[in-house]
DNA sequence: CAATACTTGACAATATCAGTAAGGTATTTA
DNA sequence: TAAATACCTTACTGATATTGTCAAGTATTG
């Protein structure tokens, strides 16, 4: 249950490959695929919502390539994903827009109210950096 | 993103009218969907699922209807979604039979394991009990 | 024995996901 | 200034999972 899809897990490793980059070499999309195993075209979509949302910036012509708008320890994995897949939301009436008829009387609203914060939470903490440095505390989280 | 299928939420629901009833009262299908408002065809599946696994006990005839395996403290939300929708898992390679060609340079691998077992540990920490008491403490989770 | 309730399996409409393809636009370097 | 490089945009499609419905049973009890 609770899959990610792979747009948000592509965007990541592609986020990753780019911070390398920071803060002076841009990265294009080729190198991404082919350290990533990811299409161009895909990529292409998934780098253009990161850029529209100005997580990153793109350098045109030869030598160009993209970079990320700032440093990796400022960027979270939560905000990435944002941008890809929306916020959490569990059930459709947690969604931004949605409304749940049944709010009062379901039980279940704040248990996965609670548990979506709790994902958010988690993955505000992880940034670009420590996925570079590889030094994200399981231990920290898990009590 | 990460939705919860329909299947986990209204099985989490069922059995919290479920739980109601318990250790005596057996609670039939027409009145979880009456309350829950979901089909009894849908219903039927789920419980189904559940019976199986376990959880529940159905009683036949009239009067009859499904009762609590066990005590409602002793029912985590984490062992419905397990049965109803499989163990987390965010990416294919976290299945139970998924295995991962780019494991040893896949820099996000931990990251999806670390979330997941996070959210594991949330859901086991939450019983029926806690639902139909409403006294689980969200903050305890979030630091 | 009839009412009530559970059991099973087949099936179909939708929606979302995952990815491809084609053609266009912008920039830089030689 | 032209060629190379790279990014941009839109449309489309096949696969898969979700979300149920439907029909026809079987079992139990009052």
């Amino acid at each position: 249950m609770l899959k990610l899809s792979t747009k948000g897990q592509y965007g990541v490793r592609a986020m990753f490959e780019i911070a390398k980059g920071y803060p002076e070499k841009p990265v294009t999309i080729k190198e991404i695929s082919e350290k990533q195993d990811v299409s161009v075209s895909y990529l292409e979509q998934i780098l253009n919502k990161l850029r529209r949302a100005g997580l990153i910036k793109s350098v045109k012509g030869p030598g160009g390539g993209y970079l990320l708008s700032k440093e990796p320890d400022a960027v979270s994995i939560a905000e990435i994903l944002n941008e890809l897949e929306g916020p959490v939301a569990l059930t459709s009436c947690l969604e931004p827009d949605g409304r749940c008829v049944r709010v009062d009387n379901c039980v279940t609203h704040l248990l996965w109210k609670a548990l979506g914060q709790q994902i958010e939470a988690f993955l505000n903490t992880i940034t670009l950096k420590n996925l570079i440095t590889g030094d994200f505390n399981i231990k920290a989280f898990i009590r």
